[in-house]
DNA sequence: CGGTGGACCTGCTGGC
DNA sequence: TGCCAGCAGGTCCACC
């Protein structure tokens, strides 16, 4: 579900509720998260104080007093939700951190791919999750140059490039199509046939449009949400993802739908060639 | 080695 | 109304 700019906003909604507060309590209600969550971890971390919320890539990080770090990964269709204690549990209601003075947060993930996981601040990079993290979509250093070293030397499709992790942090498919719309590159297009014209446009595309997305709280389809069980608004404004079908925006052309790999790509056949 | 495809889950939608 | 196939925002691993 989630990718960069529905993790940012979610950051952005928790902070107001949750920091300078004290985990008073934490509930496990189901272990069966991507990697089984570690309760008595959980547990030492009551007396703990939020001292910052941040990301790195999609990972959301608590940074709590000492050197402990809360990591989460939302998956697919994960959630952090504040509530009020006496809003009823819903199913998928996995994890219940108490606040006191009536602040609770859930995590709520149906499928499950979601990852909660509690490490120190000096060992966060040594975590296989965060060790080959890429650059944030934000740095500078995220130039055509740079994607131009990774897309020269490689096979893969530019729409599975911009998927990975360890080259840009944050993008998923929605925004990998988009970006692709923005620049009039086909998804399908194989990395090593971009010019380094082309790379300087994607690398100049992208915090341009999680900008734009960020501004509008995310994209929600059926389930995202932020920490206040707000939807996103940026669905209204894709050029291509789940368009299928529907007008191009730039030209009298009608999107199309591709299978590639298990992923669809969205694309316009007359603007990206 | 890089790249592809499937596995991991539940829920929703659309076709019959 | 029910059933089934197909699809979903992510990541990881086995296999060419």
């Amino acid at each position: 579900m989630p990718e960069l700019p529905e993790v940012e906003t979610v950051c952005r909604s928790l902070r107001p509720h949750l920091l300078g507060r004290t985990i008073a309590g934490v509930t496990v209600l189901e272990r069966r998260l991507r990697v089984p969550v570690d309760t008595r971890a959980l547990k030492r971390l009551i007396g703990k104080r939020v001292d910052g919320i941040t990301r790195m890539g999609k990972y959301i990080l608590f940074d709590l007093s000492g050197d402990t770090v809360w990591l989460f990964h939302l998956g697919m269709s994960g959630k952090l939700i504040c509530v009020p204690p006496e809003m009823p549990r819903r199913k998928h209601d996995h994890l219940i951190i108490e606040f006191g003075a009536g602040h609770h947060l859930r995590y709520h993930d149906p499928r499950r791919f979601g990852l909660s996981l509690v490490t120190t601040k000096s060992s966060l990079l040594d975590l296989p999750q965060l060790r080959y993290v890429g650059l944030d979509p934000f740095d500078p250093g995220l130039t055509g140059d740079y994607l131009f070293r990774f897309t020269r030397a490689s096979a893969r499709r530019i729409r599975d490039l911009l998927l990975d992790q360890r080259i840009v942090a944050g993008l998923g498919n929605i925004y990998a199509n988009e970006i692709l719309s923005l620049t009039a590159i086909k998804p399908t297009t194989r990395a090593y046939r971009l010019t380094r014209k082309q790379t300087g446009a994607i690398a100049a595309a992208i915090p341009v449009l999680l900008g734009d997305a960020i501004r509008w709280c995310g994209t929600s389809f059926s389930d995202y949400r932020d920490a206040d069980d707000r939807s996103g608004e940026f669905q209204n404004h894709l050029r291509v993802y789940d368009r299928n079908g529907e007008p191009c925006r730039i030209c009298p052309s009608v999107i199309k739908r591709l299978a590639v790999g298990t992923r669809s790509v969205f694309y316009c056949p007359t603007c990206q060639k």
